[in-house]
DNA sequence: TGCGCATAGGACCGTACGGTCCTAATATCT
DNA sequence: AGATATTAGGACCGTACGGTCCTATGCGCA
């Protein structure tokens, strides 16, 4: 595609995390792509919405290089991606000092209950990061708990790290989402069946802040046997 | 204070949660709370700005009578007020039918990057309901495991509350809100020290969706008993 | 009666917004 | 050289916004 849209997509998606939507302006985003004018603009996308739409999308690519891409990782140990996916969220929003939040929470808490393209849209990007978790799940099932729900802790997986990007943002603290991250690991790890030894990477083991390492307690729950 | 000023914060309050704060105009305030005009509305607040903090104390101070109240009941073991209070959320949700989200969760993804003065708000917002988990952990320290960090525990549950109800805004669908109030609790209870059976109410069995009752696993990691 | 105050209603202002339209300059291809 | 599309730049429009100001009506109270 042409070079410009690609420039335009790239400044307006910059300004939607910083500002909102509603809030970022066609002027602005003209401005932060360097255009000579409104026609300009206008010639690549037939409207604002049209724009927005877009950049979900760009982002939700980006997102599904960058992030999910881990969760299919062949070589790797079902179990352990999905640690490293964890990892690479965190990774992600350290970019930013996590002072953007996630763009896909920040549009659908201003969208969702307004602009109905909009939430359908965030609602297909959530549901196809869910499906990638759960195929992940289905492929750990023999280290798995049979009584695992799937489409359950898929959603409490995007929930929590969902929550815990907009607490950092608020809180403008990173140790925030880090301690989430771990504590989200432990509670993945609470799934595994006994005798399974989850493998951890040695960075992560001192991920969370407690001193007698909880990462030990990583190798489930207990009973049966 | 005067019955006008709670009327307007009220009608305020509903069309933020329902558009968002940037998309609530003054105009809209006036017709919702029937003012006669503009200069009525400003008699009683001095600007938009003012009118957006007084709504989200506001906000906090129902959200601390009606649900944080819970986590301070006095008779009640302090995890059982702790499932309680998961309860009273999704409870609170159900009203709207999870449509409108948290007021909190959604300033802050509109406005915690933008405006420092929301930002701030929305931390103070998120610091007070944390520090009353925390002093709930406290008290409930001779149940718990040593190395339980309250601090990281009391984020870990206001994150996946926070991005759970997010999450069933999206979907329009309050069982994924439901889902994840029924695995916090497990994540919870793996936190209780071996030995230690914790009191369910009789409604809160079935608050999970799988077959085999995941509520009886409920009974902590493991033996004892 | 007269004072102060909450209600009422509307004109007005400056600014910003999304979007359209029109005209030049520049580059590309025939 | 001439036709064609892309870039550039700006004027313009209708609407909506936050906020101010001014006037007039009803009200209780000294």
């Amino acid at each position: 595609m042409s070079d410009r849209r690609t420039q335009i997509l790239d400044a307006a998606a910059t300004l939607i995390s910083e500002r909102g939507f509603t809030s970022t302006s066609v002027d602005d985003v003209i401005k932060g792509a360097k255009l000579s004018g409104k026609s300009h603009f206008y010639h690549y996308f037939k409207s604002k919405e049209e724009l927005g739409y877009e950049v979900l999308n760009r982002q939700f690519e980006r997102f599904a290089e960058r992030g999910l891409a881990i969760l299919r990782e062949p070589m790797i140990d079902p179990l352990e991606r999905l640690n490293l996916f964890i990892d690479a969220v965190v990774a992600l929003q350290s970019e930013s000092g996590g002072r953007h939040g996630s763009p896909f929470g920040n549009l659908a808490a201003e969208l969702a209950d307004a602009h109905e393209g909009f939430r359908v849209r965030i609602e297909a990007v959530f549901e196809r990061w869910a499906s990638q978790i759960r195929s992940l799940l289905w492929e750990a099932r023999p280290q798995l708990h049979d009584d695992v729900d799937a489409v359950r802790l898929s959603r409490f997986i995007i929930a929590s790290l969902e929550g815990a990007v907009l607490m950092t943002r608020v809180k403008r603290d990173l140790s925030v989402l880090e301690g989430i991250a771990a504590d989200l690991k432990r509670f993945i790890a609470m799934h595994v069946r006994d005798g399974t030894v989850m493998q951890l990477h040695r960075n992560l083991e001192d991920a969370g802040s407690s001193p007698h390492g909880i990462a030990r307690s990583m190798s489930v729950p207990s009973m049966a046997g």
